[in-house]
DNA sequence: TGGAAACCTTTAATCCACTTTAAGGTCAAG
DNA sequence: CTTGACCTTAAAGTGGATTAAAGGTTTCCA
């Protein structure tokens, strides 16, 4: 891992690594709390020092959100060491897990698309009803009876 | 609109309108809360009664939050007039918009998709170190500079 | 009639990954 | 000496619910 980030060095505040990182001040706040951060250093007032190793694993933490990982995933890379075969079985792991994740809701999304495409089409603007509600209501009458509630999230 | 959903006829509790929608008690209340049902009219005892329109109209939801809207996206919805062109515009426009909404959130996942693979497929965990945890830390050290916060969200 | 089971009520906490706000402390420059 | 740019904390808000706690009501059955 050795020279995989800088040395680390003496001290940024929070804004400065905030800057330096991509990272929000706020949200490395949270960070730590949540604790992907070790609770930092603190000077004589009692502000963080954030050396820059700090910022590098700072800038993982976003790698690996940027790959749509959960805190819980990015928690467990983090604690990964680069030599070890276990860890390396255990990233392989992570990374199959979280891709089969985005396959599934990459093909639910792709049904998605099609059946809002189905309804757009359906309307035109011109008639005297609106084809677009109608079927909305039409849906609502179909939804599957009775069952106590089926839990759709929100998902973005 | 006329019978497009059941004429309304008196009352059904809360439970008793959760199995008929499909739409958990707790989410009926919760639904109120948010101004999707009007307050319920209450009974001598304090229970809330449902009629055949409510039911048709948490199926309503239920439709559209199968399309993934939002419960905003939804709101809207529920207040256009299935005869008014003016609504029937503001239908497409939402539903343009929300497919688009759908698309972008596609395209992403798809990007991402390869991303993962190809990370993936760097690592045969034959190797002394393992090139996944490697990548990850070229890629913190590769991040854009500087720039606050792009916010990334969770999208599940 | 009595008492348990099945319903209903409310408020509040939980999930995720943050952001925002409020109320205040610290520090350098002008 | 004040302004303003930074830092501190705790708490609340976002979306779309679910779950739990603590209590009131109704219904059924022996």
């Amino acid at each position: 891992m050795a020279d995989l980030y800088p040395y680390a060095t003496a001290g940024y505040k929070i804004g400065e690594a905030a800057t330096k990182s991509g990272v929000s001040a706020a949200n490395i706040r949270f960070y730590e709390k949540d604790q992907l951060l070790k609770p930092q250093a603190r000077g004589d007032n009692s502000y963080r020092m954030y050396s820059d190793s700090d910022i590098h694993r700072l800038r993982f933490i976003r790698a690996c959100r940027a790959l749509d990982m959960s805190l819980g995933e990015v928690r467990t890379l983090l604690r990964l060491d680069l030599n070890s075969k276990a860890d390396c079985a255990t990233a392989r792991g992570a990374l199959d897990e979280h891709l089969a994740h985005v396959r599934a809701r990459l093909s639910e999304l792709k049904a998605l698309e099609k059946d809002l495409k189905a309804l757009r089409g359906r309307c035109n603007g011109l008639d005297t009803t609106c084809h677009i509600i109608e079927a909305l209501h039409e849906r609502a009458n179909a939804m599957p009876k009775s069952i106590p509630t089926p839990t759709r999230k929100r998902h973005v």
